[in-house]
DNA sequence: CCCGAATCTGACGAAACGTCAAAACCTGGA
DNA sequence: TCCAGGTTTTGACGTTTCGTCAGATTCGGG
């Protein structure tokens, strides 16, 4: 049982003033610093205040909880990944439509290496049912899911892909497998497969799975 | 910073005596239950004394941290998937292979569906560094990827499957994909993609990549 | 330089952490 | 049955963090 309740931005619903605005993303970067730096477990709202020269309780004048603070990075650095949708949008056709792949991918794990910590904290919220979450998750992956989903349908139409595959899941694995690989991205490096290599496996996979070309 | 040393399992290196075991047993088990009903962030060990009918004491008497009664539990549960390893393992030919992969999936997703909270607490350490998350994460899922990789390998050798591919990555990118959709079935389902679909979908995906056929 | 609005924080009660010495609890032998 | 010795549990405590609030501080316009 947690009490909680919407962050008041000063009294009432006045709008923030230029220093409030300052503060309050100072906050929220430290936020982000601190997850980068420690873990979940170990995030003390102290260390953030102490972090920007304020006290927790300003922490709490604009946030509600932690959880607000990081629901609000998730959803500002879902911006970042936008201008990608392009690259999936694009006609698939052939020669090009590897290069489409492998700067999908690329992109994305560039992504995931700069809101790694953030996007962490947004997946295992949205699995353990926080419905924020979930909508702030959804939000950034659907339209990829969906724009994936359109391409895979387009090859089963063509007759290259089985229709035995449900497109939609289809995306939504491509999506998941990205994010997987992006995250445990060490893994693979502590054992001899660089950057550039899991990058262009990843990218045939997707390439194979959308366009049920080899 | 936080206070950690080795639990002391009662004094010196004395094995536990039966009581104790039953004790030890219960909290585990209290644990896992914790992390089910409520998130990461809002469990409490005093939820897991009370639930057990114990005091806090106890559970500090043999876990140093909730981190370490979550690795262990983490450790128990990666005996449920060893079996798995069969299906891999079998020749992958003609119409049976479709099986295996169907297989495969099912019973992953099982898993998951059985200890979803504990092992979403345990990639979430993982990735934040955790190097005892990590070995334990990794022993749980090397043996797949390995497995998953040789098949490829075969594949390729065959000439089945391009050369460009890294069969690490290969079989890395597909447990990823596996770990990752059976985290988020709900979202699917959500969209009208039912678990059979889901199944059917990974499967085939997981098919093609190893075997280089549809 | 003064005033009111905006912003910040000291101080606090509640809750959880993690420790320790002592209490409670066995069990087997006299 | 009772006691001794080891095993297991916990009450009680100092510490840390949480989250709140009333009041202090800062600031810009007049």
């Amino acid at each position: 049982m947690k009490r909680s309740k919407a962050a008041p931005l000063s009294v009432g619903k006045r709008p923030l003033g230029p220093r409030a605005v300052i503060t309050r993303d100072k906050l929220l970067q430290a936020t982000a610093a601190m997850l980068e730096t420690g873990g979940l477990l170990e995030f003390k709202v102290v260390d953030v205040a102490r972090a920007v020269g304020t006290s927790p309780a300003t922490f709490y004048q604009y946030f509600a909880s932690v959880e607000d603070a990081i629901l609000e990075l998730s959803a500002i650095i879902a911006d970042d990944l936008t201008a990608l949708l392009d690259v999936i949008n694009k006609p698939w056709r052939g020669s090009k439509s590897l290069d489409n792949a492998r700067q999908f991918v690329d992109e994305y794990f560039r992504h995931y290496d700069e809101h790694g910590a953030i996007l962490r904290v947004r997946n295992l919220s949205a699995q353990e049912g926080d419905i924020r979450f979930r909508k702030v998750r959804n939000d950034a992956m659907l339209p990829f899911t969906k724009a994936l989903a359109a391409k895979i349908e387009e090859s089963q139409e063509a007759g290259r892909v089985v229709p035995e595959i449900n497109a939609f899941a289809g995306g939504g694995g491509l999506m998941a497998m990205m994010e997987r690989l992006a995250a445990f991205r060490y893994e693979f490096e502590a054992r001899g497969v660089d950057r550039a290599s899991l990058v262009e496996t990843t990218a045939r996979m997707v390439h194979q799975t959308v366009t049920g070309r080899r």
